[in-house]
DNA sequence: TATGAATGAGATTTCATTCAT
DNA sequence: CATGAATGAAATCTCATTCAT
C-alpha cells in the first residue's frame, strides 16, 4: 500500500479521466500531467511506466473482483452435494455483491473492459473468461449426474462467455446500479431457463 | 471495382496484416509500405488516407453484411403473419448464409468487430446492433399478441446484444466456420429456449 | 504562341483558380490537375514545372503591362519639351489605359502582386518600380530646370513607390473597374498636388 | 515575461532566421532546429506549434506597436478642438516614436509585414489598416466643418492605406532608421500637402 | 498526347521516457 | 519529492517531379 502522496492521488485522478475518455494507447500522459497540474518527472517518480499508472488505477478493483469470484465459486463447490434448489439464493446474493462491487468501482471496470487495449489489461476478458471456464467445467463435471451428462463443454465455454458478455454489456449500457442489477437478474434467469430447457431433454 | 494493380494489391495484403496485429490506431503506415515494398507516397496515390485504406478492406464485405440482414428482415416481416414454427426452416437458412459470409472474410469481421477503434468503423458494432433493435423490437411490437404482450423493450435491447454478442464470440474465438456454425446454431437455439421459457407463464 | 489545346487550357484555367486561392507556394499541382480532369503526367507534358505553369498565365498580360508603360514613357521623353500642361490630357489616357489593361486580367494580376511569393515572380513589384523609377528619375533630371532643381532621386523613388502602391491596392481592394478608375485618378490629382505643393516653395 | 532558457532563445533566434529568410510558410522547423543546436521535441516543449513560435517572436512588438498607436490616437481626439497648427508638433514627436519602435525590432517588423502569410498575423496589415481607418474616420467626421465638409470616407480609406503602404515600403527598402525618419516625414508632408491641397478648392 | 504509377524527401506534430538538479 | 528540459523515434501526410508505356 503506497503512502498517500496528494500529487499521486491528483495524477492518479486525471489519469483515470484520461483513460477513460481517450483509452489507454491514445491516452497522453502529458496532458495527464498538466491536468493534474505536475510535471512529467513527478509522474515518474510515482510510477514506472505508463502501465503502471495504468495499474494503479485498476489493480485493486480487479484483484478485489478476482477475489469475490474465487471465494464464491469455492462455497459454490462445497454446496454442490446439495439440492439444486438451495443455491439459488445464494447465487442472488453473489451476483448482488458482483454488481455491487462492479458499481462500486464503475469508471475503473469501464475503462478496464472497453479502454485496456494496450496495456497489462487488454486480456483481462479472457482472464475473466478463463477463471468463469474452469469452474464451470469443474462444476459440469460434478453435476454431470444431475443432468444426466448431457452437457459438454463446448456448451460450457459458450455459456461462460454470454454471461460474461453479459455483465459487459451491462456496464458498457446502463449507469445506474439498481436498474443494471435488476436487468442482470432478468439476463440471469433468462439463461437459467434457457439452460434448463437446452438441457432438458 | 477498382483495378487490380498489383501494388494496390500488395499494399491491402499488409495493411490487413498489420491492421489484425495491431490494431487500427497502433498499425503502422511505415510498416505496411515498407513490407509492400513501396514506399509511403506509392499508398497515398491509391489511398486518400488511413481510414480509406481500412475502408478498402472492409467496405464491401460490411456491406454486403448489411445487405445480407437487411433482406433477410424484409423478408421475415412478410412471414410474420403465418404460424411462428413455418419460419424455423428460414431462420437456420439465414444464419447459415450469415455464418457463411462472415468467415468467408474471416480476417476483415475479426478486423471489424474488434480492431477499428480509431477508423471509421469503431461503432460499426453498434451500427449492427442498432439494425437487430430496430428489427426486433417491430417484430415483437407485432408479434405482441403471439406472446401475450409481455414482453418489454428493455428486453429486447439486451436480445438483440446477446445475440450480437454471441456472434462477435463465435468470430473472435472459433477459426473454422463449420464448428462455429454448429456452435451458434446451438446459442440461437439456447436463446430461444430462453426467450420462450422466460415469456411463457 | 503555344497551340490552344484543350487540355492546356483546362489545366491553365483550373491553375488560375488554384493560384488565385492558395498562392503560389501553397497551390498544389495535384488538385489542379484532378480539377482540370487530367493527370499529372499531363501537366508536365505541357509546362516544365510549377513556375512555368505560373507564366504560362502570368507571362502575356505582365509584358503587356510592361510593353504599355514603355511606350507610354518614350511618348512622355518626346513630349518633355512641350509645355507641362499640354501632357495632361495624355496622362489621363496613359491611366485609362494601365487600369484598363490591368482589369482586363484582373485575376492575374491580383495573382500576380500578392500572391506570387515562392514563383519567379515573387519580384515582379520592384522589377516594376525599377521601371518606373529609371524613368521618373530621367524625368526629373531633364524637368529639373523646369521646378528650379529642388527635387532630389530620394523624392523620386518614394513617389513612385506610392503611384506603384496606390495601384496595387485599388487591385486588391477594388474589384468594379469603374470605382478603379474613378479612385485611382482621384489618387493621382491627389499626388499631383503633393507634389507641386512640395516642391513649389 | 518567459524565463530565459538559453535553448529558448537559441531557438528563437534561428526562427527569426529562418522566417526572415523563407517566409512563415516555407520555414522549416527541422532547419531551425538543427540550427540551434536541439531536436524538435526541445521545440515543442517550448512552443505549442509553429504558429506559437512566430508569435514568440512578434507577439511584444506588435503589442507594443497597437499600444503606441492607441495612445497617441487617444490624445488626438483629445486635441481634436484646438486649432490644427497645435498638432503639429505632436505629429512629428508621435512620427519619430513610432519609426523608432519600428526600427527597434527592424527584422520583426520586417517579417510581420511581409513573410507572415500563412501565420495568425498574415492579416495583420489588415488589421492596422482597420485600427487606422477607424480613427481617421472619427477625426474626419469631426474635422468635417474645418474643412467644410468636402472630404468623403472613401478618400480617407484611400489615404489611410497610403500611409500605411508607406510606412511597409520604408521598413522594407530603407534599413537605417535615421534616413527611414527623415523619408517618412518627408512622405507625411507630402501627403499633408496633398490633402490640403485637394480639399482646399 | 496523355496516363497511371511511384519516388523520395520533406513537412509538422506527438509521444513515452530520461535525467541532472 | 519534484522540476524543467531534452531526447529521439515515430507518427501521418503532402509535395513536385519523373518515367515507362
Amino acid at each position: 500500500m503506497k503512502a498517500d502522496s496528494e500529487t499521486r492521488e491528483k495524477l492518479i485522478e486525471s489519469a483515470r479521466k484520461e483513460f477513460l475518455e481517450k483509452g489507454y494507447n491514445k491516452a497522453s500522459l502529458r496532458k495527464i500531467c498538466a491536468d493534474a497540474g505536475v510535471t512529467t518527472g513527478a509522474l515518474y517518480f510515482f510510477f514506472q511506466d505508463k502501465d503502471a499508472l495504468f495499474g494503479a488505477i485498476a489493480d485493486e478493483p480487479y484483484n478485489e473482483l478476482i477475489a469475490i469470484m474465487k471465494e464464491h465459486f469455492e462455497e459454490d463447490e462445497a454446496l454442490m452435494e446439495q439440492p439444486y434448489e438451495a443455491s439459488e439464493g445464494d447465487h442472488d446474493e453473489f451476483v448482488e455483491e458482483l454488481v455491487h462491487h462492479l458499481y462500486l468501482h464503475y469508471d475503473v471496470f469501464h475503462m478496464l473492459l472497453t479502454k485496456a487495449q494496450g496495456s497489462k489489461y487488454e486480456n483481462a476478458v479472457d482472464e475473466l473468461a478463463d477463471i468463469l471456464d474452469e469452474t464451470y467445467v469443474d462444476m459440469t463435471d460434478k453435476m454431470g449426474s444431475h443432468f444426466g451428462g448431457k452437457v459438454n463443454k463446448t456448451m460450457v465455454h459458450w455459456l461462460t462467455h454470454m454471461i460474461l458478455d453479459a455483465f459487459i454489456h451491462m456496464i458498457t449500457h446502463e449507469k445506474d446500479e439498481a436498474k443494471a442489477l435488476e436487468h442482470i437478474k432478468r439476463v440471469m434467469n433468462f439463461i437459467t431457463k434457457g439452460w434448463t430447457a437446452a438441457i432438458d431433454k
